[in-house]
DNA sequence: GGTTTAGGCCAC
DNA sequence: AAACGTGGCCTAAACC
């Protein structure tokens, strides 16, 4: 009777996809763990993340209702602006909300016969017909408010604090997700983003901190198809994201806008992943045959990313599996999903780097007194962990936890780390260490 | 009344 | 034929 044993932790990390029906037997559990090499993550990651885990849900963070309340407020009324404004351009009423109702109102009314009413698929139309683009502000407006605004303002505790729920067993690629609320997916680039999260802020005498892995991805893409003109450029502390960006909009490095490089982060990561030149086309606004070169000229450039896609759909054709550097395994049945297959070894130890990172500093900052109530951990998002510091901590306190964020796992190429500060989690900017 | 599924959209 | 991946949560609609 070793109740020590995590036996739901087993069972995913030998299945993560859950497909295979889970083993009670603690016994048997730990032989299939040494079989399957997937101890060494159970004992070193999984198992005391455990502890992290519920001590950064107990802590939450800071909410300022006033201004969520306030938020609340404004989008409730200019909804029921945009209601009646739809209404009447429609000449009746339905619900918007309904994907259904709104093929049928836009078939009827503006003769546009779809076949889904998605944002990529409509806002082509908004310039001819105004229904469109009130239809578009309508979603923008209802998902903040639905979906972020009220549900927050109803977690928020007595203590103005909101706790959300970490799985760690959720996921098939070894990440963590977030619930009730998920704090892993606030709006950023929305026209409410920063609303949303002003409403996220330190606590009295503290400073939010954020941590964030540069270019995690691609640099762990370098370290495993150990691919020369990535290692080189990460050597020489290049920005991949930038380059392309700088590549697809035609302008200098230097002139690439951080909306630019958001936009050129899907397409690298897109590329990598087996997006094709339609998607691509689409995303970025080069024509199709454009985006078909831009593809080729891609994987010309990292070639040893396109061998070790190769060598790793053989590898999971014979095999039927795939692992990652730090022996986390996924499996996968016919028909194989190759571009999953892909994607999983690097996403994968992106979480296992930020877990590691996780719990060194636990053991550091909140196993010690004089450091526990000074650095708090309040949130991991797959490649960034965002803090609260006292404020007198701050200086002492960066350049350590920058550090540990950027030993937590040794790759091939250097890990940057990006710090960003601010008394909330709209207005962040670069930290700079004193002089 | 409850559940499940689909379409849609937010993040990394 | 062509297909970036990993998540959670909203509403509507179909189902029980
Ligand atoms: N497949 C895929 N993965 C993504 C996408 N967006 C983000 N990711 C993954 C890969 C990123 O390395 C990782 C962390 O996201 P970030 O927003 O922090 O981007 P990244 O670290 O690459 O760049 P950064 O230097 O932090 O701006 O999440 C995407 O659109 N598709
Ligand atoms: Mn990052
Ligand atoms: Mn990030």
């Amino acid at each position: 009777m070793k109740s020590s044993f995590n036996t739901q932790l087993a069972n995913w990390l030998l299945d993560p996809d859950g497909a295979s029906s889970p083993i009670e037997d603690a016994e048997v559990l730990k032989k299939k763990l040494f079989k399957e090499d997937l101890m060494k993550v159970y004992e070193e990651v999984e198992l005391p993340l455990v502890q992290v885990l519920k001590d950064v849900e107990a802590v939450g963070v800071f909410i300022d209702t006033k201004a969520l309340q306030t938020l609340s407020r404004g989008l409730e009324r200019q909804l029921t602006v945009l209601v009646k404004k739809i209404y009447k351009e429609a000449g009746e009423e339905f619900n918007i909300n309904s994907p259904k109702q709104l093929l049928d109102i836009f078939s009827r009314k503006l003769k546009l016969h779809l076949r889904s009413t998605n944002v990529d698929k409509i806002a082509q139309f908004k310039d001819k017909h105004p229904l469109v683009g009130l239809v578009l502000q309508y979603r923008e407006l209802a998902k903040v408010r639905s979906t972020y605004v009220e549900p927050l303002l109803t977690l928020t505790d007595k203590g103005s604090r909101i706790h959300t729920t970490f799985i760690q067993t959720g996921t098939a690629t070894g990440r963590l997700s977030s619930r009730n609320p998920n704090l892993q997916n606030l709006p950023k680039e929305s026209q409410w983003a920063d609303d949303v999260r002003r409403a996220f802020i330190a606590s009295p005498g503290y400073t939010l901190v954020s941590f964030d892995y540069s270019q995690v991805q691609l640099r762990i893409l370098a370290t495993v198809a150990r691919d020369s003109r990535l290692i080189e450029a990460f050597q020489n502390g290049e920005d991949i994201h930038k380059l392309t960006a700088s590549r697809i909009f035609n302008v200098s490095l230097e002139k690439v806008t951080p909306q630019m490089r958001r936009v050129a982060k899907t397409l690298n990561f897109g590329i990598v992943y087996g997006m094709g030149p339609r998607a691509l086309s689409r995303e970025s606004g080069l024509s199709f045959i454009e985006a078909q070169n831009f593809i080729d000229s891609y994987f010309l450039e990292f070639s040893k990313v396109k061998q070790w896609q190769e060598d790793l759909t053989q590898e999971v054709s014979s095999k039927g599996y795939v692992t990652n550097l730090a022996g986390r395994k996924r499996y996968f049945t016919e028909p194989i999903n190759f571009r999953a297959a892909i994607n999983t070894p690097i996403q994968g130890l992106e979480a296992d780097i930020l877990k590691r990172a996780m719990i060194q500093i636990h053991d550091v900052f909140s196993r010690r007194k004089e450091w526990q109530t000074k650095v708090r951990l309040l949130l991991p998002v797959h490649d960034e962990l965002l803090f609260e510091i006292q404020n007198d901590t701050i200086q002492e306190a960066v350049p350590l936890l920058t550090t540990l964020m950027e030993s937590a796992y040794t790759l091939a190429v250097p890990v940057k780390v990006d710090v960003k500060m601010g008394k909330n989690w709209a207005t962040l900017t670069p930290y700079k260490k004193k002089a």
